[in-house]
DNA sequence: CGCGAATACCGTACGCCATTCGGTTTCTGA
DNA sequence: TCAGAAACCGAATGGCGTACGGTATTCGCG
């Protein structure tokens, strides 16, 4: 388990450690990014790194914790200023700008896979965000629909679980093909689940 | 590399051995699937397991391979004998299928995130059939929007992008939340796509 | 200011892993 | 039937994550 408490200097190594983890994941790949790798990167022993954190296993959780962090807190403000709508357009923007980040998809997808082992530090991670996610996302359907934004025959709930596979399932085959636009491909499923008046939006493979 | 020619023996062997793989996949998970646990299953020494699978990474993309070809066949019949609507149940069909091999969805989804290391054994595996998947699919979709069962303002290949996504996707939850009905979801929003009389069929999370 | 407990960090060692190598046994078609 | 190929093994190698015991540094509190 990560440490708790903290001097100062502590503290700023975690955060110098998070991200040059990500930094290391984007050079050498999942595979190349070791413990030992990481640990150098930083200048410290692996048993120095591992201080902070138990394992390599919480190291890489608390990367996407702390980066969750920043995502719902930028959907969030999103809703606030500009509704169901903002918070849609928000999530999409937020996928585009991960998609830049060298490393996070490639770790998130690594530890998606990892943390079907219940014993797996990222395992109960997954479960919660997973419902957590859903949940917001199909009460924003509903909302949409109440709004006559979205065919209001759909099941919320299934098309929350759909939505969320897909975005997952993009970013693994963004691994593969490096240039696949994830956020145009939601938003072209998405635009033509409207009711009447399709709007064609783009968003080419 | 998998040796060539080979006596009877050896091929039987080597059938063994992809099929116990998956058991002890089901049984220990991705992480408890070292080559010495497969071997003892089949009762040969490490060094004799990859004698018959130049390595572990070659082994888990022949369990995969032969999947896809067994796979394959049931489409290509069922779209002989019922067109494309008859491809795309039987597509459907497939996914609940190996959704009821233990150990398959796991295989699957750890080695496609693997992939993304142009090195592994899987990345050409995965960057084909992405190919060959994708442009089955947009040719379907394109022939559905013909017949007038799918809305024509769909764009064939982002949408083939994204349903592909979609059952990764899909695959990837259902190792956190095992009771997921994949099918089911696919079905609900492939559904929701038709033009104007909208069926509403079923599937929830 | 300075003391001592908490924290930061390291060297070493352990067990597991996939893979290699050189050797022996078993098979089989010519 | 017999040579060469294939099947298989024991032992060794290098890398991995991590546990442990020890030393050095930090910093709130008296």
């Amino acid at each position: 388990m990560a440490r708790r408490g903290g001097y100062a200097k502590g503290i700023a190594k975690r955060e110098e450690i998070l991200s040059t983890a990500l930094d290391v994941i984007a050079r050498h790949g999942y595979r190349g990014a070791s413990v030992k790798e990481i640990a150098d990167a930083v200048g410290l022993s692996q048993a120095g790194l591992l201080h902070h954190f138990g394992s390599k296993e919480d190291l890489f959780v608390e990367v996407l914790r702390k980066r969750d962090e920043h995502d719902t807190a930028v959907a969030l403000t999103a809703f606030a200023e500009r509704g169901i709508t903002g918070a849609l357009d928000a999530f999409v923007g937020v996928m585009r700008a991960n998609a830049d980040v060298p490393g996070l998809v490639l770790l998130y997808s690594a530890l998606a896979v990892e943390a079907a082992d219940p014993d797996h530090a990222a395992h109960a991670y997954f479960r919660d965000r997973r419902e957590i996610f859903r949940a917001a996302l199909a009460g924003g359907i509903r909302q949409m629909q109440d709004d006559g934004a979205l065919d209001a025959h759909l099941d919320p709930d299934t098309l929350a679980t759909a939505i969320h596979a897909l975005a997952d399932g993009l970013q693994v085959h963004m691994l593969i093909e490096p240039g696949l636009d994830m956020a145009g491909v939601i938003q072209h499923v998405v635009g033509a689940l409207r009711p009447e008046p399709r709007h064609d939006e783009g968003g080419r493979a």
